[in-house]
DNA sequence: GCCAACGTTGGC
DNA sequence: GCCAACGTTGGC
């Protein structure tokens, strides 16, 4: 099993979005960054963990956990056009963006927030890749020794 | 709101 | 293939 990160904005759909969701299930998408979408379609198995981070807001960190819940595939946003992530380069026939469904696992009681992350990053966070600098990955992999340490700190 | 860092686009 | 211009991300 594989352990990941992914970014939202609060604003936009934080996790108690999700948590409100029917079946506690949505789609992830509006990703559009090669990159993350990579992770996404190659790494991703059904049943992978993933923290949910809040980005680009007060309090930046990691608010609680998801699971995969349905593997990549066509992020049907980039074929609308009345959508904010519309990309008219990407087709039904050809999609360039994918996503994959998540389901809520739970909240964490305090947010481990993006600053105590930053203490560790020259010890037990080193190489993380949320906290190299200049990051801007929506997506990105964690890996077991990371998960357990940073759920240590909640 | 500012701005550094980064990715993408497109002319050449 | 280079690189300047531009747009976006996201912390602060």
């Amino acid at each position: 099993m594989n352990y990941w990160l992914m970014k939202s904005e609060p604003s936009e759909f934080g996790i108690d979005d999700l948590k409100a969701c029917e079946d506690r299930v949505t789609h992830w998408d509006g990703v559009r960054n090669y990159q993350a979408r990579n992770f996404m379609r190659d790494g991703m198995k059904k049943g992978d963990l993933a923290f949910f981070y809040h980005s680009n807001c007060e309090h930046p960190g990691i608010v609680g956990m998801m699971r995969v819940h349905r593997e990549a595939y066509p992020d049907h946003t980039a074929f609308d056009c009345n959508d904010k992530h519309f990309d008219p380069k990407s087709n039904p026939d050809n999609p360039r963006w994918m996503m994959v469904d998540v389901k809520y696992v739970r909240k964490l009681k305090n947010t481990i927030e993006l600053a105590e992350l930053k203490g560790f990053a020259e010890g037990e966070l080193k190489d993380f890749p949320l906290l190299r600098k200049g990051n801007r990955l929506s997506i990105m992999p964690v890996t077991k020794q990371q998960w357990e340490f940073i759920l240590s700190l909640a």
